[in-house]
DNA sequence: ACCTGAACACCGTTCAAGT
DNA sequence: ACCTGAACACCGTTCAAGT
């Protein structure tokens, strides 16, 4: 493989890749399979469990083949995280407004985080500058664009929503994966994890206003309840769009004559 | 150390505690300094480059002796994310006003979370039910509940702005982790990366967008447009409080004959 | 009660060697 | 051009043994 000579070296996805590949023989190896099947490990197992070794035992292959295609297990991992943002259904681009566009986009992230639970720490640790990550992130910037917002305060806005979406589905996933290392509903691990809670002196008191908050709902579900609570911040983002717009507009008049 | 007998190991903070420690001689060792130490590493080389063998190495003692006051290396990770919480200025809980104390538990949030990198993916993992973390938790409910929110909307509110500042925080340490590694200053270092993007066939289209906005922010430094960003981010989480508050008065008022 | 040493089953990665 | 095997310097954790 070739390497990045100079300067820092920071992601896969600046380094110059040989054309060398003649597809001389159909080599049961090559990038995309190796990425694919990173996606499948990881979906399976988790970023802890994921291993080059392992990884070449999948493949069923010695564990230093892989090394031929990619210079480390970062760049490996940097590939499979581009990947995974290629399954995101992005909304039609000519879309007249923003606000149904802005929710497609935030909802389908939530889903993608919640789909590869290890897809935030890679998310966070790299640069996100391959192509399928740019290509979400041109929609995200042409969305936002269209709503009324002065230009300055644009990368305050997309951050304000999908740090947001990225932060929540980050919990949620990390949550839906202990329910599955439970064994349990997501229901029955929640009430579990609230009467342990509740039962240690050190913490009993911090579960009775969740208690509270949870009667209040009236027996919804987990799933429920986190449904609605991202609907409801997601109202209160796009609210606050439109309050910054508005509030733009408003300066901009009153400085005309 | 006494282990949890039934049920799903759900954190440090659920299993009893034996209360044998007589203090009946000066040992190097208890939580308190081996969780400092933690944190002393954590900040140091990241989470990557902690280790249970470095920790003891620190600590001046073998590598196993660690395990007499924690049973596993997440026990220790959750101990050391609990304590830095306890670094977090939390203001006067008897404000009059919600906004100012909302904008004070964000902000501080992101400074911790940008002076300890390997916190996110720790909150992320954990439970976040330590005495400090709750401690937090309880402030942050507190404030939001002077909004003027309707209940079953504190939650999402909450959601909105902490996991905002979660994602924020996380890719902001992320950035700044890398400048240090890169020995550069922020500045040259995001405009080495804006170059290398910009010069690489892939991605160059990408950055043109950037540059523009860069542009238009009149010579900014790095520093500046995360803090402007970001105190945009909260005026437009603010509005969008103020705005579904006023949404659920006007349904409110309707209502009522 | 507290600490140690040896051992087990793993890692990522390098490097020389095979075909 | 592609793949292998042996080796290096690590991991977290168990377990029996020391004081």
């Amino acid at each position: 493989m070739a390497r990045a000579e100079r300067g820092v070296r920071a992601s896969v996805w600046l380094v110059e890749r040989d054309t060398r590949r003649g597809a001389r023989r159909p080599s049961p190896l090559d990038r995309e399979r190796i990425t694919a099947a990173t996606v499948r490990l990881l979906d399976a197992g988790g970023l802890d469990a994921f291993s080059m070794r392992r990884l070449a035992a999948e493949l069923k292959v010695t564990a230093m083949s892989v090394y031929w295609y990619v210079d480390t297990k970062d760049d490996l991992l940097e590939l499979a995280l581009d990947a995974v943002y290629g399954e995101l259904a992005l909304p039609e681009e000519r879309d007249a407004d923003w606000r149904g566009p802005l929710r497609a986009l935030a909802t389908e992230y939530r889903r993608l985080l919640v789909r590869h639970p290890w897809l935030p720490p890679l998310a966070g640790r790299y640069l996100n500058i391959g192509p399928q990550a740019l290509v979400f992130a041109r929609h995200i910037h042409t969305v936002m664009r269209r709503a009324g917002l002065p230009d300055e305060g644009v990368p305050g806005a997309i951050s304000a929503v999908f740090r947001f979406v990225y932060g929540y589905g980050t919990v949620e996933g990390h949550f839906l994966g202990r329910v599955t290392d439970s064994g349990l509903t997501p229901d029955a691990y929640y009430r579990q994890v609230m009467d342990t809670v509740g039962e240690h002196p050190g913490t009993a008191e911090a579960v009775t206003g969740a208690r509270d908050i949870l009667a209040a709902r009236g027996g919804a579900t987990v799933a429920d309840m986190l449904d609605r609570d991202f609907a409801f911040a997601l109202d209160l983002l796009v609210a606050g769009i439109e309050a910054m717009a508005a509030r733009a507009r408003q300066q901009g008049s009153a400085l005309e004559p």
